[in-house]
DNA sequence: CGGACAATAGACCGCTTGGTTCAGTTCCGG
DNA sequence: CCGGAACTGAACCAAGCGGTCTATTGTCCG
C-alpha cells in the first residue's frame, strides 16, 4: 500500500496490460487469443485471469488506457499570444501527426471496430480523441474571437471544420493502406492549406 | 441459362447473399458465424457451400459488393452550369447523407476493421467511396476553374478539403454512437458551412 | 409416370476458443 | 531463512467454430 500498487494486486500486472495492449493493437479483440496474450505478456493464463474475470473487461481496461494515451498527445494550446496562423499550424500539425501515426490508426481501428460492441469504448475514443481536439480548439477560438483576432459566428462548427481540415487525406489513405507514410513534408503541406482556408473564412481582415 | 442466370448457379445465390449481406454488416466478419448467415439467408450449409469454397471468399464478395452499393450513391456532376455554390451545395448535401447513413457507417465500420486482415478491402472501399467522391470532385473543380468560376490552385486538395468539410462532424459522431441521427437541417447546416468556406477560400471574388 | 440427378437439410467432425483447476515453484517481506 | 502470497504450466472442459458428408427431397425430361 505504500508502494505504488493500489488496486493492481501483483507484480505481473503491467506485463499482462502491455502484452495485451501489444496484441489487441496488432489483431482487435477477436482476432486476439488469450493464449496469444499469455505468451505476448510472458505469463501464465491463471495469472491472467488472476487479474481480469475475462477476456472482456480485460479488454476494456486496454482500450481505455489507450483512449487516455491517446488524451495525452491531442493539442494544447499555451501559446494564445501568437496570431492565430501560428498557432493553428502547430496545432494543426498535431492532429495531422496523430492521425497518420501508426499508434493513432490502431487505436482508431481497433475503437471503430468494437464501439458497436462496447459502446462505452466508442464514447471515450471519441471523449480522449477528436472531442478533447474539438473542446481545446472551441476554447482557444473563443479566446481569438473575443481579443478581435478571428471572427466567427458558430464556434463549434468551426473547430470541427478545422480539426477536419488537418485530417484531410491523411487519415484515410493511411487507415486503408493507400500511403505507407506520410511524410512530414507533406503532412505540413495540408496543414497549410487548413489554415490558410480557415483564414480566409474566419481571419477578421475578409469579412462579408 | 435462357433466364436470368448465367454465372450463379442457382435460384438461392441472392438469398445467401443477401443474408449474408445483413449478417456481416451486423456483426463483422468475426462476430458472423456461418451457421447465423444460413439461418438469417433460408439456407442450408451445403448450399452456401456450393456457391463459396470459404466464408473469407463470401466475405469479399458481400464486402466487394457494398463498395459497389456504395459508389452507386456517391456524387455527380450533371449540371455544371449553375453557379458553384449551388452546385457544391446539391454534392455537399450527398456527402453528408452517406457519411452519416446506417449503410454507409457500416460499411465503413466492417472495411476499417477487416482492412488489415483483407487489403483489397480497403483498397475497394476507398476507391468506391471517398476515392471516387475525390475523383468526381476533381474533375468539377478543373472545369469550373476553367470556366473562371474558381480560383484554386492545388485542385486534389481543394476536393479533399471540401469533402471532409462535409463529413464534419457528422462521420466520426455518428461512428460513436455520440448521435444517433443526424437531422436533415443540422447537416444541411454543416453542408452549408462546408460551401461558404470553400467559396470563400477559392471563390474568384477574394483572391489575396 | 418414372427414373436420373442436382439441390437441399442438418447431423457430424476435428479443432480452436475462453475459461478453470491444481499440484508444484518462485519470490519477497519480516 | 521461513511462511504465505504470487506465479506457473499443463491438463482439462464445454461450447462454438468452419467445413464436410450423406440421406432425402424436389424437379425436369423422356
Amino acid at each position: 500500500m505504500t508502494t505504488t500498487a493500489k488496486v493492481k494486486r501483483g507484480r505481473k500486472f503491467d506485463q499482462v496490460i502491455e502484452g495485451a495492449r501489444r496484441v489487441f493493437l496488432r489483431d482487435g479483440f477477436d482476432g486476439a487469443s488469450v493464449d496469444d496474450i499469455t505468451r505476448e505478456a510472458g505469463v501464465s493464463k491463471a495469472t491472467l485471469y488472476s487479474y481480469f474475470p475475462d477476456k472482456r473487461l480485460l479488454f476494456l481496461e486496454v482500450a481505455k488506457g489507450e483512449c487516455r494515451r491517446q488524451a495525452e498527445t491531442a493539442v494544447e494550446f499555451d501559446d494564445t499570444d501568437s496570431a492565430p496562423e501560428t498557432v493553428l499550424t502547430i496545432a494543426g500539425r498535431r492532429i495531422a501527426e496523430l492521425a497518420s501515426s501508426d499508434f493513432g490508426r490502431s487505436v482508431f481501428r481497433v475503437c471503430v471496430a468494437e464501439a458497436e460492441r462496447f459502446p462505452e469504448i466508442g464514447h471515450e475514443f471519441y471523449k480522449s480523441g477528436p472531442g478533447l481536439v474539438r473542446q481545446r480548439l472551441i476554447a482557444y477560438l473563443e479566446g481569438a474571437v473575443a481579443r478581435g483576432q478571428l471572427a466567427i459566428d458558430d464556434i463549434p462548427l468551426a473547430a470541427a471544420q478545422f480539426a477536419e481540415l488537418c485530417r484531410a487525406e491523411v487519415h484515410v489513405r493511411r487507415l486503408f493502406h493507400l500511403d505507407e507514410t506520410f511524410s512530414a513534408k507533406r503532412r505540413d503541406g495540408i496543414v497549410r492549406g487548413a489554415v490558410e482556408m480557415f483564414m480566409s473564412r474566419y481571419g477578421v481582415r475578409n469579412r462579408d
